[in-house]
DNA sequence: TTGTACGCGTTATCAT
DNA sequence: ATGATAACGCGTACAA
């Protein structure tokens, strides 16, 4: 590919002249600008980012690394990300870490060698993350999503999730809900999902009401019927769920359905996230929306003020209680149908 | 941070030496060797990419280019992708074009700037794109993701769509429907979904069925009853629905579930793409499944081997049609209720 | 206004 | 086995 020796030669000027002509046009004069640019075009001559990258040391690139994409979540943070950034006139060099230390570490090494300007990162417990600790010892900003702004030493946007999953039980309790539990995918994976059950606790005990011990689903993202249903009747049988995600909401709600339960006659269910798609299912997913956009964008915004050196001041963005269909009042119901050990067996 | 020269200077040895104890170790005595490497712990030395790739003449990067991330679709392509592009040594660049050409325009030139050594894109229209046409003047390996192989002259991976439209609209044929509808976003957007309809078309009048016209809906992802309902009445009432995409069919069940209808007893939907969600929802989303992480794993180790020079050669993916509790079989059944013009006003 | 010359951090060729 | 040196393509301080 032609470079700006080519140009210039072809343009009968020399190399520096040609430089100038792209990086700082008003210092050169309008006849001889043309005649590069003219050669330019002939060479079909693309401006190098590589060498400008060596030469001005810096990349105008910002590395993400988000857990997966396959959850809508991190796709819908990243799609705003993307198009913020580029408007700044940055690229993303995007990697998943699928919540693995290791794939974490060699991530965060590469974007390192590669002289990102600045690393967003969310990952799956940013108080032992080895990752993180490592990187206070390295100069490139570093900006957690998600991820709540414990001890881990850096900045980080997005919501409060305990006041966010108090708020979630507080509607619930207000809808007349007592039996409230809470599910979340296997071993609390995420310090996000450990949040929420604090949250939850806390609500209940200051409504004077026992929390129920979490309800581990086997999986991160898909909900199993059978972990469920020895809560789901009894003396103690719960008239509410809050999901820690979404994703766990409307496959959860999809299995009671498929079970001949009713959503929220037989039972209530909230979600945990906002996604996009829980508007337009039905029963719609009562939610805690975290407004995946908006922290995306203030996500670049405020790494672009870090790169320029500022440090960042960073208060939790507003999550909004959207209710849905999947949450109604509690009514006095007999044992749920079709739930018995057997049928779900 | 720390360059080689330093790491040189602090061991005691020449910048060439340095430099080969790191990219060829045998080349150099073991005692020095390790004098190189401790020197190199101690400055915290980290090799620079970008001059790597100055030097080389090669990113190991990869730019790749999706309409958004918003649709899962797209989200769970570029998550197998991105493995498998780590797992080859590489980097993705990722963009969003939103559909918009002239962002199309932006973000391939900018790629190729960025000297990307070779290009994954899914575009709106393959065969009239400006982009594609004016990317054949370049030397950098280009690869089409989702966007049928016409005569746009880039090699293409994805699902033959034409044939699993076919395949999609015969077994709804097969199960007894007659008067089967298509539902796409607005203006058929995509080559895809035009694609898709032409093989309903064909399926259609093989079996000696009237196609009917396609129903546009005024969101590419979020389907709306009003312009649905004039089709679900009177004597050509359809009795089964295909959707151009799988958002556009969940909500779409969504809205008819809410107005009082029964899927799949009152209307047959079925979606198109196989996003993960469909299988958790109720009723479980009947589609025609693309293989999207195949998809992604495919076109990352394709385009890698068109880096090498090598001219690609591509079957499509074989799609696989997906069972639901959306589709059902036709059964007689009076007018629906509470779908009068009036209850969707 | 334009040209000369150096450096960004590597790799690789050629000597030694 | 190691060292000196020339690229890779560009931006800019300095000189003209």
């Amino acid at each position: 590919m032609a470079d700006l020796l080519s140009v210039a030669k072809l343009a009968g000027v020399s190399r520096a002249t040609a430089a100038r002509a792209f990086s700082t046009p008003d210092l050169v004069r309008d006849t001889t600008r043309e005649k590069i640019f003219h050669a330019a075009q002939q060479l079909a001559f693309r401006p190098n980012k590589v060498a400008q990258q060596l030469r001005l040391q810096t990349t105008q690139m910002i590395g993400v690394m988000v857990p997966s994409l396959d959850n809508p979540v991190f796709a819908e943070q990243l799609q705003a990300m993307e198009v913020a950034a580029r408007a700044c006139g940055y690229s993303l060099i995007v990697t998943t870490s699928e919540y693995d230390a290791s794939r974490e570490n060699e991530i965060v090494e590469e974007m390192l060698r590669q002289r990102v300007d600045g690393l967003v990162l969310t990952v799956a417990e940013a108080d032992k993350s080895a990752v993180l600790t490592q990187l206070h010892q390295e100069t490139t900003p570093c900006l957690l999503v998600y991820n709540p702004p414990g001890n881990s030493g850096f900045p980080s946007v997005g919501v409060d999730n305990h006041a966010a999953s108090e708020a979630a039980t507080r509607y619930l309790i207000t809808l007349g809900h007592q039996q409230i539990g809470m599910v979340a995918g296997p071993l609390l994976q995420s310090d996000r999902a450990r949040q929420r059950y604090e949250g939850y606790c806390l609500a209940m005990q200051a409504a004077g009401l026992a929390p129920s011990p979490l309800i581990e689903m086997p999986r991160h993202t898909q909900a199993d019927l059978k972990s469920l249903a020895p809560h789901l009747h009894g003396d103690n049988a719960l008239s509410a769920l809050i999901c820690t995600n979404d994703l766990l909401a409307i496959s959860l709600i999809g299995e009671l359905q498929r079970a001949g339960l009713s959503v929220p006659n037989d039972l209530s269910v909230m979600g945990f996230d906002g996604i996009a798609l829980g508007k337009y299912v039905y029963p719609s997913l009562c939610t805690v929306e975290q407004p995946r956009a908006d922290i995306g964008r203030a996500a670049i915004h405020t790494m672009l003020n870090m790169i320029q050196g500022e440090r960042p001041v960073l208060t939790p963005l507003p999550y909004v209680l959207r209710k849905g269909e999947s949450v109604g009042a509690l009514t006095t119901r007999k044992t749920p149908p079709g739930i018995s050990s057997r049928s779900v067996a």
